[in-house]
DNA sequence: CTGTTAGCGCATTCAA
DNA sequence: TTGAATGCGCTAACAG
C-alpha cells in the first residue's frame, strides 16, 4: 500500500495542507484543537513525512557523506563508532563512501561535493590535495578533516609528528642508535599523510639525538601481513640490523613480531618494538605503543561538522587530541 | 554559487528541459547534435541532476540502509568491507544505522521502512523478531538477512550450528569431555542469535557423544574485555573445572587465553580453546578457531539485496557460506 | 525527434 | 489562525 502523504492527512482531518506543515515543524502557532486532531490522523493514518520532499523543498538532505579510507585497518571501526555515536541520536544520516582507488577518489571529489546529495563531509586519514580542494570550496561543502591538519579546512588534529617523535624518544631513552622507521609507501597516492607525519616525528627525533639519518633504515612496506614480514625481515636481514623499530601502525609493529619470531630475534631483548593506534591487538601482543583516542577525535569530527553545517559561519576552531605513549613489553634497554 | 538545474542546461542549450532529460536517462532517443549540444551544455555548466529531484520523482532514493551491530567487534569491518565493495561500484548510496539498544531498534522499525528514505535494507547479524517482521511486511522494504536464517526472509545464511557442532566435536575427537562454552548473554534482548545458535551446535556435539550438559559450563558473560576475563576465571576456577572450552567468538576466546594466563593455566596443554570468526588477531594467537568468509557472506547479502530491488519478484534464495575449522596450536590432544 | 505539462511530497509564501 | 498557491529539481506522459 502506498504510504500516505502530507495530503492524505489534510484531506482527512479536514484542514490544508499548510497546517499539517505547521504541526509537523511547529513553523507556525496552530490551534491546539485543530493541532489535536492532525496528531490524531498522523498516527490514524501512519503518516511519514517523506524525506526527498522535505529535501527539495528545504535544499537540504539531513545526510552527512563520510569517507574513511583503509578498511581492512581495524582502528577504523573505532573512528566509525565515534560517527556513528553522534550522528545516530542526531537527526542526520550517514552515508559511508568508499574510496580506494585514485579514480574512485577523484570522481567522488568532482561529483559528490556538488550533487548536493549530503549537507557536509567528514574526511578521515586523508591530507587533501589542491584539486580536492578546490572542489571543496567551489562547492561550498561544509567540510572537517580528522587525523590531519590543514591550514585551509576546519580539522580534528592529532599531532603525530609530536607522537611519533616522542615513541622515538623512548627508544633513544632506551640506548637504542640503530632505530628503523617501518611505513606504507610514501609517496603512493593512496597512501594516507600519515606515514609522512609520522616519519617528520622519527627525523627529528634522530636529529635531536643527533643520531644521523640511515636511508636503509626506513622500510616502506606493502600493509598486507606477509608482504610486511618479507619487507621487514629483508631490514633485520641488513649487515647492520636495527636494534629498535618504529612502526607506523600497529598491524605493521606485529609484523615486526612475525618477522623477529621468523629469524628467532628474542623482543624485546635483541629488538625493541613501539607501534601506532594502540588497537586490542597491541594490548594482547604486549607491544609498546602510541595511543590515540579514536573515538574522541571522530565525535569531535562530526560535531564540529555539525556546529559548521548549522552555522557556516562558525569560526573553524581547530581541536587537538593529545596521544599518549602505552609502554609495555616489546621495548626495553638496548643490550650491550 | 547556486548549482545548475536541469532548467539552466535546457535555456543554455535552447532545448526543452525534457531533451536534457532524455539525454541524461537516454529514456528516448535525442538526435546525435543535439546531444552533444547538451552534453557540452552540461559540461560547461557544470551542472549534476540532484538526487532528491530524481528521488521525489522515481519514488526511489538509490540507497539502501545497512544495519550491523555490535561494532565494537572487530570482524564487522570485514561484513562492512563487503558491502561497500559491491555497494560503491554500483549507482547505490549506503546509509549506516546505529541500533544499539531495544529503544534504538523499535524506533528503527518503527520508522524508516517506511520512510521511504531507503530502497533496501541489510540486517546483519539479527534474528528480527515477529513484531519487526510484520513492520518489514507491511512496508514491503526489500530486507535481507545476513548470518542468520529465517524462514520468512531472504538471507544469507552462515550455518553456525553445523560450525560450532563441528568445533566441539573437534575438542572431543582430542578426548576431551569436561568441554565448557562461553558465549554472551543469550537472553539479552540485544544479543545477536548468534550466540545461541552456537549453543545449539555445543550441545549436539556433546549429545551425539554421550557427554553430559552441565549447566555450569556454559558461561555467560559480558564482551569486554576485562569482565569476560572476570568471568571465565570463575568458570576455570569450578571444582572440576573444564579442560576445554568453545568461546563464541575470538575476543572471548582471547579473553579465555587471559584468564587461563592469570591462573597459570598452561595453553594447549591444561586447556585447549576453540574461538570463532578467524579474526586477524586469531593467527597472531595461534588460536584454533572458525573461520567464515564474512567478506563473501555480506557481498552476497546486497548483490541478494540489490536483485529484490530490482524485481521484488525474485525468487528469494538462500544462499549458505560454507565455514573451516581452522586448527592452530590452541587446541590439543587430553593430557593424562 | 522534441517541447510542454503534470505530478512526486513537502515547506513556505501570500491571502484571507 | 488557517487554506490555497507556488516552487524545490526531476522524470515521464502527452502532444506535437
Amino acid at each position: 500500500m502506498k504510504p500516505a502523504t502530507i495530503r492524505d492527512v489534510a484531506n482527512r482531518a479536514g484542514v490544508g495542507i499548510g497546517t499539517v506543515s505547521s504541526v509537523l515543524n511547529c513553523s507556525r502557532p496552530v490551534n491546539e484543537a485543530t493541532r489535536q486532531k492532525v496528531l490524531a490522523t498522523i498516527k490514524e493514518l501512519d503518516y511519514r513525512p517523506n524525506p526527498s520532499g522535505r529535501h527539495l523543498s528545504l535544499g537540504k538532505t539531513d545526510t552527512i557523506g563520510v569517507i574513511i579510507p583503509f578498511f581492512t585497518v581495524t582502528s577504523q571501526i573505532e573512528r566509525l563508532r565515534g560517527v556513528m555515536a553522534v550522528v545516530g541520536p542526531s537527526d542526520y544520516d550517514l552515508n559511508l563512501f568508499t574510496v580506494e582507488t585514485v579514480a574512485q577518489r577523484n570522481k567522488f571529489f568532482q561529483t559528490i561535493p556538488y550533487s548536493g546529495q549530503i549537507d557536509g563531509l567528514l574526511l578521515f586519514y586523508h591530507y587533501p590535495t589542491e584539486d580536492e580542494l578546490q572542489h571543496i570550496r567551489q562547492s561550498e561543502l561544509p567540510t572537517v578533516l580528522v587525523d590531519v591538519a590543514h591550514p585551509d579546512v576546519p580539522h580534528i588534529f592529532i599531532d603525530n609528528v609530536a607522537a611519533a617523535r616522542n615513541a622515538v624518544e623512548h627508544l633513544i631513552a632506551l640506548k637504542h642508535r640503530k632505530i628503523a622507521y617501518v611505513s606504507d609507501y610514501l609517496d603512493d597516492p593512496m597512501a594516507s599523510n600519515f606515514g609522512y607525519q609520522c616519519y617528520v616525528g622519527y627525523c627529528m627525533a634522530l636529529e635531536a639525538a643527533n643520531i644521523p639519518l640511515r636511508p636503509e633504515y626506513h622500510c616502506q612496506s606493502r600493509l598486507d601481513r606477509q608482504q610486511a614480514r618479507q619487507s621487514i625481515v629483508e631490514l633485520l636481514s641488513l649487515p647492520e640490523p636495527p636494534t629498535a623499530i618504529f612502526a607506523f601502525s600497529d598491524e605493521l609493529a606485529l609484523s615486526v613480531l612475525d618477522a623477529a619470531c621468523e629469524l628467532d630475534i628474542p623482543i624485546p631483548n635483541s629488538l625493541s618494538v613501539v607501534g601506532y593506534n594502540d588497537i586490542e591487538l597491541a594490548d594482547f601482543a604486549q607491544l609498546t605503543t602510541v595511543r590515540q583516542n579514536l573515538f574522541e577525535a571522530s565525535v569531535q569530527g562530526i560535531e564540529l561538522l555539525l556546529d559548521l553545517i548549522d552555522d557556516p559561519d562558525t569560526t573553524p576552531i581547530q581541536y587537538q587530541i593529545p596521544t599518549e605513549l602505552i609502554v609495555r613489553h616489546s621495548t626495553a634497554p638496548l643490550a650491550c
